[in-house]
DNA sequence: TGTACATCAGTGAACGCGCGTTCACTGATGTAC
DNA sequence: TGTACATCAGTGAACGCGCGTTCACTGATGTAC
């Protein structure tokens, strides 16, 4: 009956797990609300505990709240991944590449639509970029999104689909194109798209960063 | 010495325009802050008025962010279309229509990079669109950011640059591609870019975006 | 195996803050006669 | 041209809210002897 399962109601003194506890409690906020609804009090009200208690385990909201950014980041590492390893064999080496190409696209827009909150809080305003953490942003084979999608271009130069001469860089341009969509479709002027209409336009921009690369 | 001038030291009695007032004060605060800073106590704050005094212009804090919100994105088409008017002659009007999507692709980046608390504001998170207010959202042409990019796009199909066949939906792609650049630079992992970088990838994106329509 | 003790995770109470919004008001303005 | 009056823009005071954060505390836990 509690917000969070077996949080509210405990029978030792201590908590156990409060950091996870409240780490979990953030991620459920920023699902619902994105990166503004992840109040501190809220979370600890979720873990069953007095709100100072936070601050044994992070130093500030702020601290909370980039711990929740670096894991929605790595859930969207993750949900490439999956993607990724979903996808069938091709006839050619060149097609399987373009095919992987499609699929970071497609897993991209996908999370923003499907996990708005999420998208929202890994890409919140003013996030300032640690280096040091960049492990808790990466997906379970420990490369990041962006990564996944520079492995994915490098595969393209391999298969000799995309000349070796506009691999540099090239991430940015693809990034921006499909995160530009994500952008609009989820709370922005397109954000009346039908979905099967936002899946159409993504196949099409996807079509058109490969053809304009 | 006023923070909104002229207005903190008002000799009469009535104010004259308090409602223009609030929203330039509104608009001033967007600028540094972005949406969340348009605060309406601090707008009143500004034009040298009691709190309560701005419902008599604006129902709540919200109808005065979408007032804001409104400006913002006439700002954005304004300097779109400062930009289109600066363009010089070219050789052909294939020439210039390519150059007219290139102009207005710089100049949404540019936009977002010089006025980013705006753009941010204009592209507000949970930005709902009422369809009425049209005409406050759009330049001195009486268009808007979107249907300026759609003109340069009929051109590039006028000029056989663009087959009109890949017309339909078409802003969709570039603005995509645009957009997700300006987040990636202003607020996102591509901030720490030197400015002369971040505009050497904005030509790069549009001539992909040309190249990929 | 039993006891004394240090640690430190979570408690309880409180703070100051700025916010949006509501209320009954007042007095300058512009209009009707 | 002068006066009475309705209008309504801005006043003054107050509200309840939830927030992040600080303080001194307490008592369960795990360790050293």
């Amino acid at each position: 009956m509690g917000t969070a399962r077996g949080h509210t109601t405990r029978g030792t003194y201590r908590h156990g797990d409060l950091r996870r506890a409240l780490l979990d409690a953030g991620v459920a906020l920023a699902r619902v609300g994105g990166p503004d609804a992840v109040v501190l009090r809220e979370a600890t009200r979720r873990a069953g505990v007095v709100p100072n208690a936070a601050y044994r385990h992070f130093a500030s909201r702020r601290a909370l709240l980039r711990a929740v950014r670096a894991a929605a980041l790595s859930a969207l590492a993750v949900a490439i991944e999956t993607e990724l390893a979903g996808m069938r064999r091709r006839r050619s080496r060149a097609d399987f590449a373009r095919a992987g190409l499609r699929a970071v696209g497609a897993a991209y827009l996908r999370f923003a639509r499907t996990e708005t909150g999420l998208f929202r809080t890994a890409f919140a305003i003013g996030a300032e970029v640690p280096e040091a953490d960049q492990a808790e942003r990466t997906g379970n084979s420990g490369l990041s999104a962006f990564q996944l999608l520079g492995t994915a271009l490098d595969r393209l130069v391999e298969t000799g689909v995309l000349p070796a001469g506009r691999r540099p860089g090239a991430e940015y341009l693809a990034w921006s194109a499909v995160h530009g969509l994500a952008m609009l479709v989820i709370d922005g002027p397109l954000c009346r798209l039908a979905p099967a209409d936002a899946d159409a336009i993504g196949e099409r921009l996807v079509a058109m960063v490969e053809k304009g690369l």
